[in-house]
DNA sequence: CGCCGAGTTGAACTGAATCAAGAAACGTGG
DNA sequence: CCACGTTTCTTGATTCAGTTCAACTCGGCG
């Protein structure tokens, strides 16, 4: 098991039966590969957390061409907050890459869950906090570092990920080719060979 | 004047005199021209607010290149996230692009006043949720658009900040070289002038 | 005047994209 | 267990967007 009540609780020390049926009283839904959470153009109205299985953040642009935001594995959030948080059509998809047990949490979510534990605030903050700094470090890495670095430091920072998404995937969320991944790797297998 | 306080008192609808106790009790400070509030290294202690001027946030790499993660104009917040609420050294400088006027806030200042006002939060969590989603539109942008296109979107978005800051600056931000945003623009001007 | 920083322009170069073809890996049904 | 098609990955040849480096222009300002 591995459920978002079990991740709330190792996150705050304090537990309490009202804070228990709030969290049972979310919908989870049992979803598919490639099943769609959302779809550009909709409006979303959950954040999603993933209990079992994996999903993909994307948008598609006029070319077609995919470009990942974000993967979330097992107790991961995402949202799209524009969408959700300023009830803008959604710019991104959001879909699954293996059949997942996901949460759906409204918006009022947060204010109930917040009324019965103030320390939940805490926790959604330190989780708005780290997502906020992720993003600016990605930003700093697609301004400052080439294909080969960025990759480097996807294979540092998400080594489980890797293993669970083809190739084509990572490329897009380095924001390069397929093919162009596939001859960063060559090079550098042939530099650790050569030694 | 354009002071933290109005700007607090135009976003929320309460007012109280505990409130503007402690958001006067904050540090403002005057700073000049390159002048830095935070250096790469250093552990940052403050959310800062410009209420005058303008700032930038940016990283430099080995080859001793800049890149530009944020302007900060007034009425905007910048933050070393990373560095405040995780206590790790920053990755980042933040300094002065103009003389400027510039509050500093401690971490524990958002308790403080979310314990006066509760309403606090609210515009707390829009202000995160508005930062992450435009984090997330740049990613965005980064892996989608051309430089042409992200110059185009620039201009747009931050129309008053493209004339007060040196072309360099916003090559730095889009990512690309200063020649080559003079090239993007020319194209661009000729391409208009030929109808 | 003459200098200085900001912006432009040119020519050569390079990292990554594109297009096209082939090789491996994989699942599925016979 | 093999034969099959499908999706994934690799490789090569070519093109292209953006970089690099160097020289030059321009406008302000002492």
């Amino acid at each position: 098991m591995n459920t978002f009540k079990e991740y709330i609780a190792s996150q705050l020390n304090s537990k309490s039966p009202q804070m228990d049926d709030l969290i049972e009283n979310c919908n989870t839904r049992q979803i598919l590969k490639d099943e769609f959470l959302l779809r550009q153009g909709e409006q979303s109205r959950y954040i999603f957390f993933v209990e079992q299985g994996l999903l993909k953040q994307y948008s598609v642009d006029e070319k077609g061409k995919e470009h990942i935001l974000m993967f979330a594995p097992e107790k991961w959030f995402v949202a799209d907050r524009e969408s959700l948080y300023f009830k803008r059509p959604s710019l991104y998809f959001i879909k699954a890459l293996e059949d997942s047990r996901v949460v759906l949490l409204e918006e009022s979510f947060i204010n109930k869950i917040a009324e019965v534990d103030h320390s939940f605030l805490e926790l959604n903050n330190r989780l708005l906090n780290n997502h906020i700094l992720h993003l600016q470090n990605r930003i700093n890495s697609l301004l400052s570092d080439s294909a080969e670095e960025r990759y480097l430091s996807f294979v540092q920072t998400y080594p489980d990920i890797l293993l669970r998404v083809p190739q084509a995937m990572v490329a897009s969320y380095l924001g390069i080719t397929p093919e162009s991944l596939s001859r960063v790797r060559k090079d550098l297998a042939e530099r650790n060979f050569h030694k």
